[in-house]
DNA sequence: GCAATTAATAGAATGCAGTCCATTATTCAA
DNA sequence: TTGAATAATGGACTGCATTCTATTAATTGC
């Protein structure tokens, strides 16, 4: 999605974006990515083929704004130091993200899928979703070093590639996130 | 491919198996999995379309039957327990994966991208793929912790899935894998 | 109003994976 | 030698994402 003010021309029906997200939304948690025609949206949007690629250049962006516009509010902020100490946030927020993944996995996987295939929406989705949620990670890691509570020698990006690379992996692989994949990360990043 | 031996009935070609494998393996790695046509791999083989869907049941099987065929040996055998350390045996390990990944990391991608669009491809990734794969990290860390290199009490398989999720992270999100990577990798798992 | 500009629309066109079909080929068993 | 079984083949067919085209609609500056 990109936009410019033009001075002339018709302007952009600003309804048949929120039109066309939503469409898409609740087609793919009803039915799933590839299940989902980009006939079927644009006729549940009531906009026509065009409209959509007028403002999105694949299904695959525009779902990602359509599924992660709502899911950006979750694990949006960053994780709050609060009084519990770095090994119950990151538990907490591992928690946090598979929930969501009960309802959007299958999607992140079609995204991920798509990005594989795609080079310009690899960098798209890189940057609007992934990087920000790495760094959550990464900044948690890093306060609980400067608290003491992770030796120095440590390094807080490997660590945040290899927190997020082991659920990715065992979601990309077909295995469910559950609470005891949470807690065996924590145990491991945090060993005694 | 599924084999079974029959009674009667025009034998298959086996002469089709090879050559069908050989035209996906080097129109994939001259031009990419997604920019090799089915149609273009049948006509470098010599054969009918049908004949690939006798044997295969998709491009991606076909294309981890040949690329992966080959590479089957690379790192296919258990990593050996040479005279060094468990450190160097998995730095040694990943190096030896990104170089090969050099020439068929784009193929990989292509395969995991493929797995999320196809449940039943996906499990025959899994068991021929990257479970052996993951075991043998498994079991290098197990024998490592035998030998007392590696604390009682973590967890080989969590720690062998973090250190695949790893580089599947970051060779997911378009960064390369390089000797530095496995050198980061092995100093957080055998941290001081 | 009129020209220029940009959007929306319906529908056709393209390219590709995977399926279906009719025909021909090869083998085994009787 | 013939029939049953299975394979190979060429070509047609389907479904889908994405692009292209011609037409109509809304806007601004004159």
């Amino acid at each position: 999605m990109q936009q410019e003010d033009r001075t002339s021309g018709r302007p952009r029906d600003v309804s048949a974006d929120a039109a066309l997200k939503s469409a898409a939304l609740g087609l793919v948690r009803a039915r799933g990515y590839g299940k989902v025609s980009i006939a079927a949206i644009v006729a549940a949007a009531g906009v026509a083929r065009q409209t959509l690629y007028n403002r999105w250049s694949s299904k695959a962006e525009l779902v990602l704004d359509a599924v992660f516009e709502e899911v950006g509010r979750y694990a949006a902020a960053p994780i709050g130091d609060d009084g519990t100490n770095a090994a119950e946030q990151l538990e907490a927020f591992l928690i946090q993200v598979f929930a969501h993944l009960e309802e959007d996995g299958e999607t992140l996987r079609a995204i991920i899928a798509a990005a594989q295939e795609d080079a310009d929406f690899q960098r798209l989705f890189r940057e609007r979703f992934v990087l920000p949620r790495e760094a959550m990670v990464t900044d948690l890691l890093r306060r609980a070093q400067a608290r003491g509570e992770i030796v120095p020698a440590r390094d807080p990006e490997m660590l945040s590639a290899m927190i997020h690379g082991a659920f990715w992996y065992r979601m990309l692989n077909g295995f469910a996130l559950d609470k005891g994949l949470a807690r065996a990360i924590r145990d491991e990043v945090f060993r005694p």
